[in-house]
DNA sequence: ATAGGGTTAG
């Protein structure tokens, strides 16, 4: 049975400062070191999310710094998980008079303008790089068509492919190959190969375009289908490589097949192809998940003797098999002994070793590794934040997953996965409050432009309805269509306004845009 | 940003 609590005081409220700069924060006393000055991109960033669209263009000219290309480019990756204001950001700098964007900061704009499917934004993204003489490049393709694919419009994005050209962007054995790839990596595999068997002939299909389609295959589980695309590859005269082989092994690991993948593996030995560490990074991870470690480790220091040193990825390969099939603790002996002979882990490593102690229910030791990733001037990323928050909630310290995100606000922005970690967290203890954490935080992901799962949203919107939370509706709430403060000072009803355009789609318990005022008013 | 290895999950 749930509860009915008052609703927390506004301004205590937890989620109002992970969006402060960085600055803004209450630094505590003399006893810390001062924190090194942030990196121009991080400013810049923080003034972005902090400043009212209305009033952005005039903050950004009067904010006293050079604009490079650069710059803009390492301001939109930070802003990259806020996508509506990365696009206000791109406007707001297009009529700058002493900046110009480059190639690199308007594919990334088409990027994430493709992302929230603004299709009409990506067009005229498009068409202004066309006047300005810095594109469409065929990178800028290989972004849009990934988009639409990613999007469930693969049969669209061959539709632009095939008509590329008339946008002065090269047609050719290239961007065939990038094509089939996007598809391929979206699980259109399919698609990819039938495309394939239609335009090999025109574009000259070669190795790569095979290889391609075969690990499309092989990503799908469809590890024989892949054999029988490479075996028309070598009916066509075209050799494979030792990136077909690698291709090839994985997939027999990937669809469980360790005994097909050591034969396979011994074979690629016997014929002296040059092994490389892609092979043995495979066969050590493949043989971990297998449950194999004694093997894993064997292999690992079979390579070093072949005169094949192992790369970063290797390790992470091994640390994580250990983690999951062995202990931690021999997982970060390794990790020591890499460090020892002078590897740089990277995030990565550190991801997976933080898993594993979180795993192992060591919360504070993982705590300490992050502490450590910081000090080997490898900033925690997303990821590495969603670690800690998925296992603190499901351990049910839900306070101490809250705090954790809070703490990310200034070094990263959340992502989809935080969002539905924590909206998930809101349930279990079945309290009133957490409901309305859940409902701003729903409404925080839309404001960012993330598309919630119909799942997410009905489960939200019925707790909100069922829960009786009515306590907090105002009567004389009117729609204005004006900015409303969400509490950050960075969220409007305007923006707000776009979900009913986003979730049009089956499957929401969603009739109209008073659904949505009523939720508004239950939280605000 | 033309192909292969390492993070996460049901």
């Amino acid at each position: 049975m749930l509860t009915t609590c008052n609703p927390r005081p506004r301004n205590t409220h937890p989620f109002i400062h992970h969006l402060l700069p960085h600055n803004l924060t209450t630094t505590s006393a003399a006893a810390t070191p001062p924190p090194p000055p942030p990196q121009p991109e991080t400013t810049l960033a923080n003034l972005v999310l902090t400043t009212s669209p209305q009033t952005l263009t005039s903050a950004l000219k009067n904010n006293p710094v050079q604009y490079t290309p650069e710059l803009v480019t390492k301001t939109l990756k930070r802003l990259w998980n806020h996508g509506p204001k990365s696009l206000q950001f791109f406007k707001a700098l297009s009529h700058h008079p002493t900046y110009a964007h480059s190639t690199a900061t308007f594919d990334h704009a088409i990027d994430i303008a493709a992302r929230l499917r603004d299709y009409k934004a990506v067009w005229a993204l498009v068409a202004q790089m066309k006047a300005r003489r810095v594109g469409p490049t065929p990178k800028t393709f290989a972004i849009i068509t990934e988009r639409y694919v990613a999007a469930g419009k693969p049969d669209k994005a061959v539709k632009i492919f095939l008509s590329m050209h008339h946008q002065d962007c090269p047609q050719n054995l290239h961007s065939f190959n990038t094509i089939l790839d996007v598809l391929c990596k979206s699980r259109r595999v399919e698609k990819a190969y039938s495309l394939l068997k239609v335009f090999r002939g025109r574009f000259g299909a070669d190795t790569i375009s095979y290889n391609i389609v075969a690990n499309g295959f092989c990503l799908v589980k469809r590890t024989p289908r892949a054999l029988e695309v490479l075996r028309e590859m070598v009916e066509r005269g075209l050799d494979p490589t030792l990136i077909t082989y690698n291709i090839v092994l994985k997939g027999f690991f990937r669809t469980g097949q360790i005994k097909e993948a050591w034969e396979f593996f011994l074979q690629m030995k016997k014929r002296k192809c040059e092994i490389d560490v892609f092979t043995y990074t495979t066969v050590v991870h493949g043989f971990g998940v297998a449950g194999e470690v004694k093997k894993a480790r064997k292999v690992f220091d079979e390579m070093i003797g072949m005169g094949v040193l192992p790369s970063v990825a290797t390790f992470n390969a091994l640390i994580q098999v250990l983690c999951k099939k062995d202990s931690v603790e021999n997982a970060i002996v390794v990790f020591e002994e890499m460090l020892g002979k002078g590897y740089v882990p990277n995030s990565t490593t550190y991801n997976v070793v933080i898993r594993g102690l979180c795993h192992a229910g060591k919360m504070d030791r993982a705590t300490e590794y992050m502490r450590r990733m910081k000090e080997d001037e490898c900033e925690p990323n997303v990821q590495t934040y969603n670690i800690l928050i998925r296992y603190y909630c499901d351990d049910g310290e839900i306070e101490k997953g809250i705090e954790v995100f809070e703490k990310m606000g200034g070094n990263c922005l959340p992502n989809l996965d935080t969002y539905n970690i924590l909206i998930s967290a809101m349930f279990v203890r079945k309290k009133s409050d957490d409901l309305l954490v859940a409902g701003k935080l729903l409404i925080e992901m839309v404001d960012r432009g993330f598309l919630p799962r119909k799942f997410t949203f009905n489960r939200v919107l019925n707790g909100l309805l069922l829960t009786g939370n009515q306590g907090s509706r105002s009567k004389d709430f009117h729609f204005t269509g004006k900015p409303i403060g969400l509490g950050h000072g960075t969220s409007s009803f305007h923006t707000l306004k776009l979900l009913p355009q986003q979730i049009g789609e089956k499957g929401y318990t969603w009739h109209d845009e008073i659904d949505l005022i009523r939720m508004w008013k239950f939280l605000y």
